[in-house]
DNA sequence: GCAGATCATAAGGCCATCTTATCGATTCTG
DNA sequence: CAGAATCGATAAGATGGCCTTATGATCTGC
């Protein structure tokens, strides 16, 4: 193993000598560390023992530095402004900027749309979002906060269920105006197993036809279909005519309003168990910039909620 | 006042990070650091806490640095390595560089002839002499031993006195020669009371005439005069015929042997009272190249001392 | 599945470090 | 020149930061 072995004096010593010697002035070196005149006292005289050398030299009541003093004291000067500026680095860019990661899904369809909103409120604060898949980010100081979906009970952190993540079938609206045109009638689920599936594979298809009664949904799984690996993605390829997806009305609201987006059957709307949930480490939920963040998001998620939600045609603007 | 107020974590948990993270291993860390891999935890934990985020992520038993901690380390390091650096040149600098301070006299007469006989003998050392008169450069770190002229009693001292600090009077042979014809006879020592002295202002003279009996030195003492600020100008004053000068035997034994020099009352010894000292901090005896100045000097003046002073014009061995 | 390595944590002790108080020396000031 | 103010050294004493020991949990490799 390689032991780069280091010998340096006690650190707090070294510290007491530094503010000192830039001073020449105990007094005044303590008042800025934050001690007492004694304490700096101390403190330089056990370094000099240490050294086996003088670094002030006593006189008329006054401490003045030595040559060696004055060798060490520019480096020594150096190496604390430079642990300084490490920190105040880090607490600058912590305060300041607040990051936030969640799914591609939630990012496109709903946050990345609002967020403006957030920065606009808080000019003071730099906002970044990262899409990502791994809550390991907040463990790891990536993000100050993750909306992501789950079932919650994270370890450590603190949590705000933010929505249940629900989903029905939608369509562009021309596939749903073929479908309808070919049977002569409003769609009803059944139909559904003959129709092109967005993720045909996905389980969800499979708990959606079970909870509406459609038997033959599993031939619709069975056929080959583009495999998308995010709703975000499902979502776009519905509205580009692709076929029928799985989504979360709550997601799609503004689309839906738009007419970019049909539900066929609003009433025949499936649950996953999950959520979408605001997490972060509980030990940060005082750090300002993660307040003002739950606070509007709390807000915004509240206004967004309270429009009906069945009686989807849309996304209100925001509050 | 400037109070540039400094903010800085704890010197000791910023230690141990630096060194955790450099291995991203607390074990190894602990190891170098000469503590337990708990007290690295610890300061670690510590600083994590300080700063309101995670430096390291746990993950399958160990810990990898988190951006963050990424980010923080090489200023840490190069901090440390500056701090390390400086105390180490001062080490080194220290261990192999004797600074010896000492008076222009007994540098240019004793010294300067055998410090070459040191430095052979320790080739390892850098050697070097100052000359100076403040007992203060030992105080100041400027030197290490300094040989002085004085009563002793140096506060925080070790001294070691060396010989007594005696004169007598001493002139060039052409001047003694140049008398001794004009007078007919030898020397006696109220002769000098109407030769030409050197340093004739000196309360020295004052005291070799009241300790010889020469009533009418007075006049001589009062005659203008070359006045010399050390004896070492005064010695060679006399050399190049100037007159007489009052001198220490045992510091021009080599120039009287030599014939440079005439002491034509040998048993005439005056002593100041004084003493010539090795003098260095207390504390700082034990340093080897402290104690091996000392060794070697101890001997040196043992053996300067050991040839017969009376036969040798007169300096005593001191107690 | 056991041995070995790594980190976390709890409990407890102790000494380094700080404070308070005081003194002596020097400098400032009216 | 006296008194006030400033500054550093030092003694005594308190405390809490820091370290150790001991143990547990997790992961890896044989």
């Amino acid at each position: 193993m390689i032991c780069e072995m280091r010998r340096l004096p006690p650190l707090a010593a070294v510290r007491a000598f530094e503010a000192a010697a830039r001073t020449e002035n105990f007094t005044a070196a303590a008042a800025e560390l934050g001690m007492t005149q004694a304490a700096v006292s101390y403190q330089v005289k056990s370094l000099e023992e240490r050294l086996g050398a003088p670094l002030f030299v006593r006189e008329k009541g006054r401490a003045k530095l030595t040559p060696l003093g004055s060798r060490l004291l520019p480096a020594l000067t150096g190496a604390f402004d430079a642990i300084e500026a490490a920190f105040a680095s880090h607490r600058q860019e912590d305060e300041t900027l607040l990051t936030v990661t969640t799914t591609h899904t939630f990012a496109n369809t709903w946050l990345a749309w609002r967020l403006g909103g957030f920065q606009m409120e808080h000019p003071d604060l730099a906002v970044r979002m990262t899409t990502s898949n791994e809550v390991v980010d907040l463990r790891s100081g990536e993000a100050d906060i993750a909306l992501r979906a789950g079932r919650g009970g994270w370890e450590g952190m603190e949590e705000h269920e933010l929505f249940a993540s629900t989903f029905t079938p939608m369509a562009g609206p021309q596939c749903i105006a073929q479908a309808e045109r070919k049977l002569g009638r409003p769609l009803e689920p059944g139909d559904l197993a003959s129709e092109t599936l967005i993720s045909p594979g996905d389980e969800w298809w499979e708990q959606w036809f079970a909870d509406n009664g459609v038997v033959a949904g599993e031939q619709a799984m069975r056929r080959p279909g583009v495999r998308l690996d995010n709703q975000a993605n499902e979502g776009h390829a519905a509205m580009a005519g692709q076929g029928f997806a799985l989504l979360t009305p709550l997601l799609w609201k503004g689309d839906v309003a738009a007419g970019r987006l049909v539900i066929p059957f609003p009433d025949r709307l499936s649950a996953r168990g999950w959520a979408y949930w605001m997490v972060y480490p509980k030990e940060r939920r005082m750090i300002p910039k993660v307040k003002r963040f739950r606070e509007w998001l709390l807000a915004e998620m509240a206004a967004a909620l309270a429009t009906d939600s069945l009686d989807l045609e849309g996304a209100r603007p925001p509050a």
